[in-house]
RNA sequence: CGCGGGGUGGAGCAGUCUGGCAGCUCGUGUGGCUCAUAACCACAAGGUCGGCGGUUCAAAUCCGUCCCCCGCAA
């Protein structure tokens, strides 16, 4: 469906935080949406120095001169701000702030809101590493009219992928911001010229996750190797998956950059957490097979393959993790 | 001023506290063994110990300062 003249002067405020906003704004502004105002979250203190991060969403809102609201709270004077930009259409994606009734109700055509998971599976934050952790075997991405729920707004347009096996966040995250982005393309005209139908979501089939935090990648050896295996993907690259290695009678945590599920031949009985060799790899047992450990980082030290962090240290083969 | 770990032949590490011959595992090269190998044996090459300054008869090691890398936290 090719954007129409009408579309073209549709005043649409953009609302979103993260890379998957990122690449749709951008495929808005590459197909010349008139982007009125751009909401992104507050700048935060990050790194090391505390220095102030700029979300990618703001520095491309910067490079096309598009005016920048970061708010924290829409509170009465961010909303008559919104209402004086007399939006015809609000596109929320990834924003990570709850909107109120009465801004959701400002536009002429509603809010939109582009969702990367298969509504009403995943409401909530980290839609996509949640689908890895359970192990889904599709997911794909949904548009909605936003209500003033998370998440819970009627469905207009959805659309299924499949999940590779080998998928981890940073693949299926960029395979679903692309879709996501052509998905809304398509649909945008659709909805403007009163041509998608609102559906109700099956309240019975409805789940919710949760923000993924750092603590989150934290691995026990008494889960099952698929179940280390698709938090190991839910959570690259960020944040990564750890768990801790007693080390000259101090622990250490100990991040797995990359690892991998290969058949253990071998019949020995080991404690869950074990480190053994497997050939010429590191294995790890869990509470059945083993994970291979490819790349592993020790807290304060860069990462490294595998065999060379044995060079140095010898005794990580036999020690058991916690 | 958020907390902490680190920089040592090509890679990964020990040595620093307590100053005194530059060490380990791996890789590389040569030779040997082998039907053969990511195997094994022997030998060898390869270092401004992150930079600068200070203390000392003597500094990888102690003091000062700067640069770079990383973990936590946010």
């Amino acid at each position: 469906m090719p954007k129409t003249k009408k579309t073209s002067k549709l005043r649409i405020i953009f609302m979103g935080t993260s890379a998957l906003a990122e690449v749709i704004l951008e495929s808005l502004l590459k197909e010349k949406y008139n982007i009125v105002a751009v909401f992104t979250q507050p700048d935060k203190k990050a790194g090391r120095k505390k220095e102030l991060k700029i979300s990618p969403v703001k520095s491309l809102a910067r490079k096309h001169k598009i005016p920048i609201f970061q708010p924290e709270k829409f509170d009465e004077d961010v909303i008559s701000e919104i209402k004086k930009i007399k939006p015809d259409l609000i596109i929320v994606a990834a924003y990570g702030k709850i909107l109120p009734k009465e801004v959701l109700e400002t536009p002429g055509f509603g809010s939109l809101n582009v969702h990367a998971s298969l509504l009403p599976k995943f409401r909530g934050p980290s839609p996509i590493q949640n689908a890895l952790m359970a192990g889904e075997q599709e997911t794909g991405t949904t548009l909605m009219l936003m209500n003033e729920g998370i998440d819970t707004g009627d469905i207009i347009a959805r659309k299924k992928i499949k999940i590779n096996p080998n998928d981890t966040f940073k693949t299926l995250s960029l395979e679903l911001s692309k879709l996501s982005a052509k998905f809304l393309l398509e649909n945008i005209p659709l909805w403007i010229e009163g041509k998608l139908k609102r559906k109700k979501q099956d309240e019975t089939q409805a789940t919710f996750c949760q923000l993924i935090e750092r603590n989150d990648g934290r691995i026990f050896w008494n889960e099952t190797a698929k179940n280390i295996y698709n938090k190991y993907r839910a959570l690259y690259p960020w944040p990564g998956v750890f768990c801790f290695w007693e080390n000259d009678g101090s622990l250490k945590r100990i991040k797995f950059q990359k690892i991998s599920l290969q058949k253990d031949s071998s019949q020995d009985k080991r404690r869950a957490g074990e480190v053994f060799q497997l050939k010429n790899k590191i294995g790890i047992q869990t509470a059945d097979n083993a994970v291979i450990a490819d790349i592993i980082q020790l807290e304060g030290k860069k990462s490294l393959a595998a065999k060379e962090f044995i060079n140095g240290h010898p005794d990580f083969i036999g020690s058991v993790l916690e």
